[in-house]
DNA sequence: TTGTCAAACGGAGCCTGCCTCCATATGGTG
DNA sequence: CACCATATGGAGGCAGGCTCCGTTTGACAA
């Protein structure tokens, strides 16, 4: 293994982590990485030296997100109701999203992309949700002709397009992830 | 009114137009204005007096487009099946939003900034629209809870999505549509 | 305690793109 | 053919991304 980082360079690590979380939070994941640098009172070659892509930083700040959507997917799998579980985890999927604005987009351009420093966790939590939806399916609930691919496409389409309109009706992202999952059952 | 164009100007106008078709639709809307100029043959502050803003350029290159959708949307009022006529016409509108990459997310930013250049057209077509949405509606044909911006933010955020995915497959994007349709469907 | 050096730092500097301003050029008209 | 409103075009200011490299420093061995 390698040794472990030196004590500055860990505090540098965490002052920008702690600084990224806020900034992304007020700006979204666009926020501007030399600002960053600078609000984290440190040089913007110490940023790229620790996270070499905006992604790497993005990837750090919401990894343990992903990792526990991941685990919610898997303690989905045997729940009663095939497509409710789905429904129950596309909403925390999508809410997910909606925690930094730009995440929606950046999770599409990931799961395009894997050289992308955030297409690990993302892949994982992906092939997590994937099994739903095939269990779903197998349960003859939704409808067939829909693939991993085309569901992610549809609950961050949804997702992006929300946090586009700056409406803070909380009622409204779940209604339209209602029409989309209602539209994924079979039909008679 | 206002006099006739100069000969010069009106030349660089259609060169500026001619090669924004070029350029958007090799590059998305998001082409650099700059090298559009250059391709042009025109000097950059000469773009920004024909089309002070980046709306401004792509209402000129897209305005017949909304206008034949707004038409349509009028041609189809009267017709039977208000669900099937509003479905056709939202395939139409999101087969234009494909056209260029990032159309979907300037309508979206348009439809929320009312000084834009842009939003007149947009604005025009998306009544048309609701109007479509309304019908279905009274026929009880369209579940009540879903309001204009709803069915946009639904129609863009699958254009949006589909366009990040670089799939080819001419299937997809009406099957999602298909999905997002169906979901709006009145409920037994 | 001190010397050594790999590891880390940080910002100057280059690039690209947006947009404004204004000195210069020119088409159209009397 | 002279005049001038209209139009041109690019220099320059700004912001953000990213790299490169001279300088600093923490950690460890002597």
């Amino acid at each position: 293994m390698s040794r472990p980082m030196r004590a500055d360079a860990r505090r540098n690590y965490e002052r920008l982590l702690a600084e990224a979380r806020v900034m992304f939070g007020e700006r979204g994941v666009d926020a501007s990485l030399e600002e960053l640098a600078r609000r984290a009172g440190v040089g913007i070659g110490t940023l790229y030296r620790h996270f070499p892509t905006r992604d790497a930083l993005v990837e750090a700040v919401v990894r343990d997100r992903y990792d526990g959507l991941t685990a919610r997917a898997e303690a989905l799998r045997d729940a009663d109701g095939a497509r409710d579980a789905l429904a129950t985890w596309l909403r925390l999927l999508i809410e997910g999203a909606g925690t930094f604005r730009g995440m929606s987009a950046t999770l599409m351009a990931t799961l395009a992309d894997e050289t992308s420093e955030l297409y690990a966790s993302c892949h994982a939590m992906r092939e997590a949700g994937a099994d739903l939806l095939t269990r779903a399916q197998a349960a003859g609930e939704v409808r067939a002709d829909i693939d991993t691919d085309g569901l992610f496409t549809l609950a961050h389409g949804i997702a992006w397009a929300h946090e586009q309109r700056e409406v803070d009706d909380p009622e409204r992202l779940p209604r339209l992830l209602d029409v989309v999952v209602f539209g994924l059952a079979t039909r008679d």
